[in-house]
DNA sequence: GATAGTTCAGTGACAAAGTCACACTCGATC
DNA sequence: GATCGAGTGTGACTTTGTCACTGAACTATC
């Protein structure tokens, strides 16, 4: 059974025609659920599982934009869907989950019907907005040591985090070598250990340690 | 008579009520419509002249984020209007103008009452975050030499513009200083010419020339 | 379990861009 | 025409990006 709090907020009629029309669908890591170019069936709802979204410019580099997690609406989507203009960046499962699609015949009626609806939307495109403003002043302006220690303290819990280097360059859009020399630095603090594909956090950041004890 | 095209697509009935509740404002170049923190009071649209949107980071650098021209709708005070958080970026009149201000419950109306006026804000919205998207790219992965004479050629019709290599360092995300040695470095090759406050194009990219012609 | 092929990581050398400190200069004002 | 402030120029240094390469670690196959 679909489980969306968008859904949910929907009056009971309105809910069960929506669910009649919607189909969720399984996606196993690392699927692409969409990439560049491409045109927008409908508005995808993320039901379990986390998503990233990343684009690549014309210098042929990547950059992961935001990710989407529970109960996230694929806000993007929308202006494909309203433009008919193809995506601009590509959409990769990381943790296997389920999306539902609402159809863009069934879209146009909930946000005609439902208040509730309409906001949940607007108020998902202004998070989005600001994730992306955010991301242009830390892209323009912040050291790359200090992105990078931040990415791995937002990821403390794990212990180890598998991720190759390159990987991790286009999570914070700059380069390889960059990211191997800044590790490589933090590994002579002993902030961290490294092997191949795998970064084991040790020293780093007494707060970590505390928010996940 | 305010006229902004996602009014004028209004079934007549709706546009009238619409027009007696909305407030036209005349703005001076220079004024600021709105800044980072504040609250909206309804959502903006430009009916004549032109409205750069800049945020500052916690850094203390700013960066030009995208411009609003005739006939353009401020998406970005549907997120605040939505959330009601406040504004994370600035609103500054470049070229004077007036905006209407549809007030929030207005809005709520036309978003209810027309499929229309819905697809205008939906469109508006996916352009902004294409131009963001693309704005991320730019910053992370284009060369500032490139960056800078494409923003000059931009605006190559003018022949003459007038702006400090400060506030040409704001639009492009980067430092006053390194503005003016890139700048120095085009006048080296003949393409500018440098006076306090102006940059005159002169060698400066054939295809310009030919737009202009 | 040796071999070959592929992916991943490390590094030196150099170029581009950001930072810091400071000098200079233009142009408005008194 | 002296003064002052905003705007600009520049050198020295650091950080980041790029290029070219090496070697190490995993995988598949014989």
């Amino acid at each position: 059974m679909p489980h969306h709090s968008i859904l949910d907020i929907l009056p009971e009629q309105l809910r069960k025609e929506a669910m009649e029309k919607i189909q969720v669908m399984r996606f196993p890591a690392g699927q692409v659920l969409f990439s560049a170019g491409e045109h927008c069936q409908g508005l995808p709802l993320v039901l379990q599982g986390s998503v990233k979204v990343q684009m690549t410019g014309v210098s042929g580099h990547s950059i992961v934009l935001y990710r989407m997690g529970k109960d996230d609406i694929c806000t993007l989507s929308i202006g494909c869907l309203m433009t008919g203009r193809g995506y601009r960046a590509e959409a990769v499962v990381e943790e296997e989950g389920e999306a539902a699609i609402i159809p863009r015949g069934v879209f146009d009626r909930l946000m005609d019907q439902s208040p509730a609806f309409r906001l949940g939307i607007m108020e998902s495109y202004g998070r989005r907005l600001d994730d992306l403003m955010l991301l242009v002043e830390e892209v323009a302006f912040h050291r790359m040591d200090e992105r990078l220690e931040e990415w791995l303290q937002a990821r403390a819990s794990r212990g180890v985090i598998a991720i190759t280097h390159q990987e991790l360059a286009v999570e914070l859009g700059t380069a390889r070598e960059v990211v191997s020399r800044l590790l490589k630095e933090l590994e002579r603090q002993k902030m961290v250990r490294l092997s191949r594909g795998k970064i084991e956090l040790t020293g780093l950041l007494d707060s970590s340690v505390l928010a996940g004890a």
